[in-house]
DNA sequence: TTATATAATCAGGTGTACCTGACGATTTAG
DNA sequence: CTAAATCGTCAGGTACACCTGATTATATAA
């Protein structure tokens, strides 16, 4: 079984990874918490980014939670300055949430973050890198398919498009 | 700027990477949190699996958080059964936290796993990937050296080894 | 031997991500 | 038009990772 014993070694090495992502956070200043980017308040950016103007109920279906969790993030959210809530007017029950620009302009920054490491990396081991991305991406929205189908859906691949997308484009102008 | 696109791009995939393996957790039956793995008791446990007999201050040091946070997860992992803590007989103030056999076990699972979506990547991919680990993991340690010598230390390089060499071997075994 | 340092504990936070239950305000269906 | 469904809020809770300050043993140095 070579093919298992190459998949333990990387295992592993996505563990020492990890680590040091961890590691790199405690330590000095960034912001861009890796482990905030897609729980809670950080969550719901993506969601916003992906799509814009949900009520709080679409909001709590779209990332699996409560309506009363979602009610509580969002408030904190309105509270940063990075959401907005405004009462539609078709149906007076429900709240509209959106984007501010400070919100869209912070999302983007957390998602856009290139980390250092990546320098390191030559062409050909970013093309390698990007294909092998792609590949276990794109096995793992499998899994969670395969998982739970409702789950899928609502993470469905093109969540992060939008803000993918800006990326690239982001990137190439540069 | 060919370089930087290439880099922008990894970044993204590396962010849709890390969303999903927070999906793929949150879903279904993972006890290996991948987020918990590096962080308070986890971080104790690999502590402890590179290092054992340690006392409580000197944990405390090699993972960076106070004492009192210590001997709290110290208890918390000691109610699992995971760690045993015993007096010292050379000097009675301290305390010498080890490993229990179901401690190290549970810690060699967690971090033994290895992740299904590693199945679809070939031979020639694994070989790629691990090699692009193995530069990244060694420019983040530089990193972390960077901005803080100190920090480096502690979690040197070494700390996962031990770990990490015996996953290696139960998997040339296997 | 007495003062001081050191390891740990107790007590009491804080912040973040969640959750359940009860309830008020609408909207919609019978 | 009234009852049921729907969206959101309020109140209160849990779990986990931390932290500071004060205090108790024990060890060491003057």
């Amino acid at each position: 079984m070579t093919n298992l014993m190459g998949q333990g070694k990387t295992a592993s090495k996505l563990v020492e990874f990890g680590m040091l992502q961890n590691i790199a956070e405690d330590d000095s200043q960034h912001k861009n918490d890796y482990k905030t980017l897609f729980q809670g308040q950080g969550k719901i950016l993506l969601a916003l980014s992906d799509n814009d103007n949900m009520s709080q109920k679409a909001l709590a279906e779209r990332v699996n939670m409560t309506p009363q969790s979602m009610a509580e993030f969002v408030r904190k959210l309105e509270k940063r300055g990075l959401v907005s809530r405004k009462k539609s007017s078709t149906d007076k029950r429900v709240i509209i949430v959106s984007l501010t620009e400070e919100g869209r302009l912070e999302t983007e920054k957390r998602t856009q973050v290139i980390p250092k490491y990546l320098r390191v990396l030559n062409d050909e081991e970013l093309n390698q890198f990007n294909k092998i991305l792609d590949k276990i991406n794109q096995q793992m929205y499998l899994d969670i398919k395969d998982a739970d189908p409702t789950l899928h859906n609502k993470y469905h691949k093109l969540m992060l498009n939008h803000v993918l997308t800006k990326i690239h484009t982001d990137e190439t102008k540069s």
